[in-house]
Order: structure tokens, then sequence, then C-alpha cells
DNA sequence: AGCATACTTGAACAAGTATTCACATATCAT
DNA sequence: ATGATATGTGAATACTTGTTCAAGTATGCT
């Protein structure tokens, strides 16, 4: 009677200690889906002109439509998105409202990005 | 013959100074479309998996998918991406290949949108 | 009150994309 | 060489999402 081989993991690269240590380092579930849709606040083209707009200053919804060159819909559509992740804090003044940037994380994501992309195409 | 009003701007809260200076500020459009690019990158609950787990360790592609717990074919994908990107690097072992954040940014923005989220979850 | 302005919102369509599946390539073991 | 392992890739599908259009609220002006 042959000798059964030793259950050979069937991915012998997996199941590596490594490989457990990293897992018992993930953030929960939760935490990952609230930073992915925190990036993903940047991650259009047209948010990410509206948020390097507030960048430079308090501006009401009139004119983030004006410097992005979007209909006001479009931007009023965009900033529900980024008041609800709290990217963006409002005041109202009369019937004009105001938006800025909400917390320093937001401008030092937004400054980050800009030192990787200008670094990444001096070098390439 | 009455005196013809002064012609008012459409939009009056348009066309101010702020909204010029601040448009003026903008950088070149290939800029954001790079910017809003990288951060898409950080967007997908998958790729943010796959990049905090490297965060942690260097990793094969098969552990990275026992981590995330996604198919390898997924990871493969997603991988495809981060490496047009330059948001991860590779190195051949045999048949293995391994996979690391690519610069610094990419570590500091991960730490930076993390800790965004955990102040937000206390203080909500 | 009546009208214009500033902004918001819901529905719908178009465009983009993440995963799956099947297959291809390449390296290692026997 | 043969088979198993590790990874990459193209096509197809299901899902997500950004913009537009039309209509709705709310404030200010005359």
């Amino acid at each position: 009677m042959k000798k059964p081989k030793l259950p050979v993991c069937a991915k012998p690269c997996v199941n590596s200690k490594k490989m457990k240590m990293v897992f018992k380092l993930m953030p929960p579930a939760g935490t990952i889906l609230d930073l992915a849709a925190f990036f993903d606040a940047f991650s259009d083209p047209t948010r990410a002109r509206i948020l390097i707009a507030l960048r430079g200053a308090r501006l009401c919804v009139c004119d983030i439509a004006g410097v992005v060159n979007i209909s006001v819909s479009a931007v009023s559509h965009q900033l529900r998105l980024l008041r609800a992740l709290r990217l963006v804090r409002y005041t109202c003044k009369g019937r004009m409202v105001f938006y800025e940037l909400d917390d320093r994380h937001v401008r030092k994501i937004l400054d980050v990005g800009l030192s990787h992309i200008s670094e990444r195409t001096k070098t390439s």
C-alpha cells in the first residue's frame, strides 16, 4: 500500500505567516468602505476641480460653477456628495450658500496628491 | 427718455474678483485628470484593501488574494491598474511576483485617509 | 403679491468599470 | 517532457455613476 502523500496545501504560497500577520493588521470592513468612499470623492475630475477651487477660497455655488465651468445643477449634485462625506462645509448668506473645505485632512490629501503628480511628471 | 439701466450682470454672484483669482490658481486640466486618476486608485474597496495589505508587507499575488479574500484573477486585474498608476512596484522571484507600495506618497495618503475616518467616526 | 435669483433634487440616459470565466504564458518539480 | 503552480489577459456581463433636463424650494427685490 502506497503511503499517502502528506496533504500538500493546494496553494503553497498562501497561508504563510506573513499573510496571517498582514491579515491581522487589516482594519474592519466598514473602515475600508468608508476609506474607499472618502477617496472616491477625490476620484472624479469635476469633484477634484471643485475641491481644488475651494482650496483657494470660500465660494458660492455659482462661483464654483464658473470656475469649474460646469452647470450649477451638476455642481450641486457633486456638492451634495461632498457634504455627505464631510469634505466640505457650508454657510448660508441670504439665498447664497458658501462652501469651504471641511478639515485639514482634505487639504493635506490634495497637497500630497498634487506633489505626487508633479514628481511623477518630472521623473518620467 | 428714460435713462437705460446699467447693464446688470445676468448672474450678480459670478465673475467676482474672488472667482477670477481662484481660477488663476487652478492647475492645468491634465494635472487635474492625473490627480483624479491617482485618487481613483484608492476609491475602490478592493483596491483599498490591496493597498492597505501592501502597507503591511511585501506580498505575492496569491497572498494578496488570500488577505483580500477575492479571486486571483480579480487581484491581477486591479494590480495591473495599480502598476499603471505607479502606486505599486513588483519584483519577480521565480514564478512568484511580489508587490509593494511604490513610494512614500501612497503610504502617506493611506495614513491621512485612515486618520480622517477614525476622527470622523469618533466625532459623529 | 409677483418675479427673478440661488440653489436643490428626482428621474433618466450614457458612459465607465469591477468581477467572472476561460484561456494563455511561464516557471518549477518529477 | 508532463503536469502542477503562479500569474496575466481578453471578452462579456452586471453594476455603478456623472450629467442633463425639468421641476421644486427659498430668499430678495420692486
